[in-house]
DNA sequence: CGTCATTACGGAATGCGTAATGATA
DNA sequence: TATCATTACGCATTCCGTAATGACG
């Protein structure tokens, strides 16, 4: 098989039709130059230059042949160019996972943020539950995930993205609406209650079962969607514990009232991925998620 | 710039994801492999493939390289091909130029037979007159010419396509249609004429002169193509002397008689190339021709 | 200890540049 | 004789293969 140093030395011939302007153009004296030629055309087995002494002439064979060697530098040149900024982490792939309830509030800024600052970076979403994002990442079948705590220190890092208040939704009329007040734990007992399913949405349950001494038997629905609960409280079967940014789903018939608590904003979503990541798109990414949250 | 043999070293083990067999493969051993790979990765300015001393994996990186890498091994591979079809004149381009005369009987067959034996050549025709051909071929506009001689034999080399009659074109129900036998030289004395011009046609021309004495008071048109001289004739305007190919014209009100004469079939057709071409397409022609006219 | 990639090293091949040759107008 | 491609030759570099080393289960 040929050079692409032999193809980039044909091309220079042919195009000068003068072996010593194309050597001196390639920073090369004339004989390795002809040498060069000689050897393709031994390759190629064809002549590809007619050389009467006087004047270099492609023949037809050494016209079809230049297209081709032209072609093949000029790929050659470029090809390590999407590599490059593929390792650099300007261009490729980031497969992002996000739970229902981020898909209403943060995910859009976040996803502006990411569009801006890496144009040709390719997002790919997928919406998963906490736990599913935490196999997937697993899997490596996701580069990082916006889900809820608690993550297994040894095998992920994450980024606290946010933080928000906790809110009961109540079906708008509702008697607790007319407190006019934050609400206290005591003001919901013997409420009817959506709760949060304790394996699909731990990290609910687990919140509002720290905080709030749960009746079992005033649990109506075990659901594991914001959006399923809030549906639910709208029609009426119950109340339900929800991040405040439950309150753009603008679901109708449903008004959020805020809970006191020891922490003014318990609900937190952060950044999640896998330490053993090779994807340099997700280490572009997480520069810029610690940069603009520096905590 | 890497190499070609980088490329395709580093498909093997892209391929592979084993450096022993991938170097199998390349028949060569390990080290110069990896080397090999090591002096692209320096080259690229990436790391390609993830080597823990157990498997080997591509980066995001390399993966991207790699669909370049076998385009580029591929391309490689397939260059020569046209060139070398070309340079044995499979594949390319032939000009052809062709007389009006012979574009009615000999040119069809002619053609049927190029594209069935070279069917990848791709053939361009021209109608030329004979002289318009020769200087085509000298400037090399055409490759072929199918024409009448005489051919400048330096410049030249040709061969005999076709002989044929001379016939006599008459208005239908001429009287000399009527002799029904062959024409004599001595029958048309006095006939009005449509005659060839002594410029641009100057072998017909030369042909009916050398054998009939032309009264030149008797000559009512001068023309050069073969199908201005029958409409002529279809007009009344006078006799011609026309090779016996002219009959499948078709021109209706037209007779064409036998025109006895020394040679039985002095009306030559020649394909005539130029002996500089250097057109590989050409030379196979003329193998074609010359197998299939062995004379 | 076995597997597999990498480094160390010696010898062969490749390829450059300078000098000489050859062919042509 | 001038120009330009090609061959001759010496030297530096590249690159292979064998042998040794290193990392990891």
């Amino acid at each position: 098989m040929f050079t692409l140093d032999q193809a980039r030395s044909f091309v220079a011939v042919a195009e000068e039709l003068h072996f010593g302007r194309a050597a001196e153009r390639l920073n090369m004296t004339q004989p390795p130059l002809s040498r060069q030629i000689q050897k393709l055309e031994r390759i190629v087995g064809v002549e590809l230059l007619e050389r009467d002494n006087r004047s270099v002439t492609l023949t037809a064979a050494g016209e079809a042949f230049l297209l081709e060697a032209r072609r093949l530098v000029i790929a050659a040149e470029r090809a390590p160019e999407n590599a490059r900024l593929i390792a650099s982490g300007q261009l490729g792939a980031l497969r992002i996972g996000f739970t229902a309830a981020t898909g209403f509030s943060m995910l859009g800024p976040f996803l502006e943020q990411i569009g801006t600052k890496l144009p040709n970076v390719h997002l790919e979403l997928t919406e998963l539950v906490t736990n599913e994002q935490i196999t997937a990442l697993i899997d490596g079948d996701l580069d990082i995930g916006l889900a809820r705590p608690p993550f297994d220190e040894n095998l992920f890092e994450s980024v606290l993205l946010l933080s928000e208040g906790l809110f009961v939704a109540v079906p708008s009329g509702h008697r607790l609406e007319s407190l006019q007040r934050d609400l206290q734990v005591s003001d919901l007992a013997d409420e009817p209650l959506v709760m949060h399913s304790p394996t699909k949405a731990r990290y609910f349950y687990d919140l509002v079962v720290r905080q709030i001494p749960i009746e079992h038997n005033n649990v109506r629905h075990t659901v594991s969607q914001i959006l399923t609960m809030i549906s639910l409280v709208a029609a009426g079967r119950g109340i339900a514990f929800v991040p405040e940014s439950a309150k753009v789903l603008g679901v109708e018939g449903v008004s959020y009232l805020r809970l006191s608590g020891p922490i003014e904003h318990p609900v937190q979503l952060h950044a999640i991925w896998n330490r053993k990541s090779r994807n340099p798109a997700l280490a572009r990414l997480i520069q810029i998620i610690k940069a603009s949250q520096p905590d």
